[in-house]
RNA sequence: CGGGGUGUGGCGCAGUUGGCAGCGCGCGUCGUUCGGGACGACGAGGUCGGAAGUUCGAGUCUUCUCACCCCGACCA
């Protein structure tokens, strides 16, 4: 077999690289730092979309949209957010273009320059925010659910597929609430579905925690992350979620009269997950032959490849392929008979594996007298011939089997790469090795982080929520600890 | 922004001492093939990233410039 991919051991970020070029799922554009995403690539993220936006319906939220652009003043209307965007924004001074004086091409037209700045979004809480203020005045208005799907930019130094590029594709959460425990509840509560949604349909198991007060969000009281493990053992932060107390409110000045009619700030959260998923469902799953897509997120579940010499042989084959197709549409499987006469059945096998599609049928005329299917699917790799009789049956139990065994697969990695460790030199040694998730014991203070973070170059992924709080000493500074943290090196 | 590297057909690359721009993949046509990335024959496709210079002659030498990639610091 030709060998398209370079092996994950042999160097895995190019192995990574290779397989979103290769999978067809996205390429770098003419603008740098910048993705195009292509057919194939955005149909996944199409589907995590619909997934997502239905949770976020089914817990009471309202899309809504907001503009790209934000008044320059806008961004430092709160001091901790603007200091954590302000290097990365891209702002926009004029308006107008021109004809160059030589004649050639086309040059900003200096005439035409904004009064004020306009500053890409690279989040949208101040113009949000700005928003809201108008749309509170009573209890009666909150609690104010909104979510949005948009686009964001951040001026990032390195950039790479997915996991950080310039622009990038994703929802954030803004909301609004009378208490104080109501708007904490509502941050728990996404962080609660990012984590479902991370089981259940990426079939990624990921550790919930929170965040140190170095990794928090730029404006936050508290910030709440999903964080999975990857399979070089690095970190990556997956999905984040803010509680903001009133920070935004008093900085927009959102108040609201309660039932006593008094004035008060509301409370706020916001909450985002990103394109970044992509990134993070590639790297959970695929294997060195290709992509491996969990069943419930695959664009295309089933591939039906037939295979023959003669063109009356495949009219057989044809005439079983609609048979099978039909049962496999109407138990909600969705399927692609690929007829193409172009590529060879060798070709298109390798091809599938190398996208991921979860279940390839093969046909050929040896099945067709036998009235049997060719049934492979593509997390074990294994082939097995069925009966056409029952096929639905059988590629629907297979299409569970392969989420529930890629899931068991990854929990499984987590877990044997994850380390209880008490002393900085295992640590360091586990770091240097292994990498993986460790917990261990801090003191909590800003200063050990830093240390651990120079000298090891992991941070502190969160303070887990899923994790008995057994205390300890800081296995640095031998200080108290009320309990264990999760280091790792991160993405 | 530091360190390293690369720009030659759609993609991956070779190009020696400066002397007719090549190879593999892919692409097109035809034929044989088709149960794990088939094979043969013929064919199409290039102002060698850009500018200036040296030279009878530059992909190759000099200077400048632009772009991209990789490794670091910063980040979802």
């Amino acid at each position: 077999m030709a060998k398209v991919l370079t092996s994950r051991k042999e160097n895995y970020a190019q192995w990574y690289n290779d397989l979103v070029i290769k999978a067809d799922l996205a390429e770098n554009s003419a603008v740098r730092g910048c993705m195009v995403i292509k057919p194939y690539g955005y149909a996944i993220w199409e589907k995590m979309q619909a997934v997502l936006d239905k949770m976020f319906k089914d817990t009471g939220h309202s899309n809504a949209y907001f503009p790209i652009f934000i008044p320059k003043s806008f961004l430092s209307r709160e001091a901790d957010h603007v200091e954590g965007f302000a290097k990365e924004c891209a702002v926009v001074t004029h308006y107008r273009l021109k004809n160059s004086e030589n004649g050639k091409g086309i040059e900003v037209d200096d005439t035409a320059r904004l009064e004020e700045e306009l500053v890409v979004r690279p989040t949208s809480e101040t113009i949000i925010w700005n928003t809201y203020k108008n749309w509170i005045q009573s209890y009666r208005d909150l609690p104010l659910l909104i979510n949005q799907w948009a686009n964001v930019v951040r001026w990032e130094m390195r950039t790479r597929l997915f996991l950080r590029t310039t622009e990038f594709l994703w929802q954030e959460g803004h909301t609004a609430h009378s208490t104080k425990e109501e708007a904490m509840e509502e941050t728990l509560k996404i962080l609660g579905i990012y984590s479902e949604f991370a089981r259940n349909w990426m079939a990624m198991p990921v550790e919930i925690g929170t965040k140190t007060e170095n990794e928090r969000f730029a404006g936050a009281v508290e910030t709440y992350s999903i964080e999975a493990l990857m399979q070089d053992g690095k970190a990556l932060q997956s999905g984040t979620s803010h509680f903001l107390g009133q920070n935004f409110a008093k900085a927009f000045d959102v108040t609201f009269l309660n039932k006593e009619g008094k004035l008060e700030h509301v409370w706020a959260t916001s909450w985002g997950v990103s394109t970044r998923l992509m990134g993070a469902l590639i790297m959970a799953h695929s294997d060195d032959r290709g992509l491996v897509l969990p069943p419930k997120l695959a664009p295309l579940q089933v591939v039906i490849v037939p295979i023959y010499k003669k063109p009356e042989q495949l009219g057989l084959i044809g005439e079983k392929v609609d048979i099978i197709m039909k049962k496999l549409v109407d138990s909600g499987i969705s399927v692609k008979y690929d007829d193409r006469d172009t590529q060879k059945p060798g070709w298109k096998f390798a091809d599938y594996e190398l996208k991921g599609v979860p279940v390839r049928l093969a046909l050929g005329p040896r099945d067709v007298e036998n009235n049997t299917v060719e049934v492979a699917r593509r997390d074990t790799l294994r082939k097995e011939v069925y009966p056409m009789e029952g096929i639905e049956k059988t590629v629907k139990n297979l299409l569970g089997d392969i989420q529930d065994n890629i899931y068991k697969n990854a929990l499984d990695f987590k877990e044997r790469n994850t380390f209880l460790v008490d002393t900085y030199e295992e640590f360091r040694h586990i770091t240097e090795t292994k990498g993986g998730f460790i917990l261990a014991h801090w003191d909590g203070t800003k200063e050990t982080e830093e240390k651990i973070n120079q000298e090891t170059k992991s941070t502190i992924r969160c303070i887990p929520h899923n994790h008995s709080g057994e205390a300890g000493r800081c296995m640095v500074t031998g200080k108290p600890s009320p309990r264990r943290v999760i280091f790792a090196k991160a993405y």
